[in-house]
DNA sequence: TTCTTGTATCGATGAACGTCGATGTAGCCG
DNA sequence: CGGCTACATCGACGTTCATCGATACAAGAA
């Protein structure tokens, strides 16, 4: 167990209140692991052409499009999957990808601080 | 057979970053660029603490809140510095660093995927 | 069954990352 | 001036990551 103080400090020399409105260790770990999920120029433009259509895409169509091999797509896909971003859907021997509408609207809200902030 | 028939749609939206279709590998590698430099927790914690204020905080606030070494601290925020994230401001001897609203609400607009893919 | 196709997984490699101690640098005060 | 403080940079180490070729697996076709 490690010690996450963190709020009970004087924070007597300079200034700020600190701590007053931080998330936790573990809030900022699950936040950061959405984050890096889309930290790679590939993914975002997974994401980026899953959200172009309302249908879901196939390995066969992004690998291409991507231009990447194919099990370089599959570690990305399998990056997003875990993140829960998108969501995968088995059609015989084709694997098809969407978007998690609503995990895309959470990352919304993550993303928004300035409503938290203000 | 694979046809890569993804990327041919019209995408009829007003201004909305990673919904407009396939987007360019040079704006995904910016956008990957910005989420990058949230992938990491004591990051998320730095951005989230500068969002809980409105006034700046100096390092010597951060490195005990954050319970990691001066150096890693700085690391840390050059990297959301460079990403345009946050502003920093030297009084004196001290280093304060604030967000920067404008970079956080252009975030929110990225992120936000809903509005085009719904 | 065997053959073929579409994906996922494995193994290896080179690059990037997070972390810290040591050091450098700039500003304040006695 | 010297000494101290706050922060940035450097150097190194161990870990993680992205990438690809080779391979394993699954499902349909012959």
């Amino acid at each position: 167990m490690s010690m996450p103080v963190a709020g009970e400090r004087p924070a007597a020399v300079c200034c700020a209140p600190l701590g007053t409105g931080a998330i936790g260790e573990e809030e900022a770990r699950a936040t950061a692991e959405v984050f890096k999920a889309l930290g790679d120029p590939h993914r975002v433009r997974i994401v980026s052409l899953l959200a172009a259509t309302e249908d879901a895409v196939c390995v066969c169509d992004l690998t291409p499009a991507l231009g990447i091999s194919q099990p370089t797509v599959s570690h990305h896909l399998k990056k997003l999957l875990t993140a829960g971003l998108i969501v995968r859907e088995q059609r015989g021997t084709w694997s098809y990808y969407s978007l998690d509408r609503e995990a895309i609207e959470r990352l919304a809200v993550i993303a928004d601080l300035t409503e938290v902030a203000r």
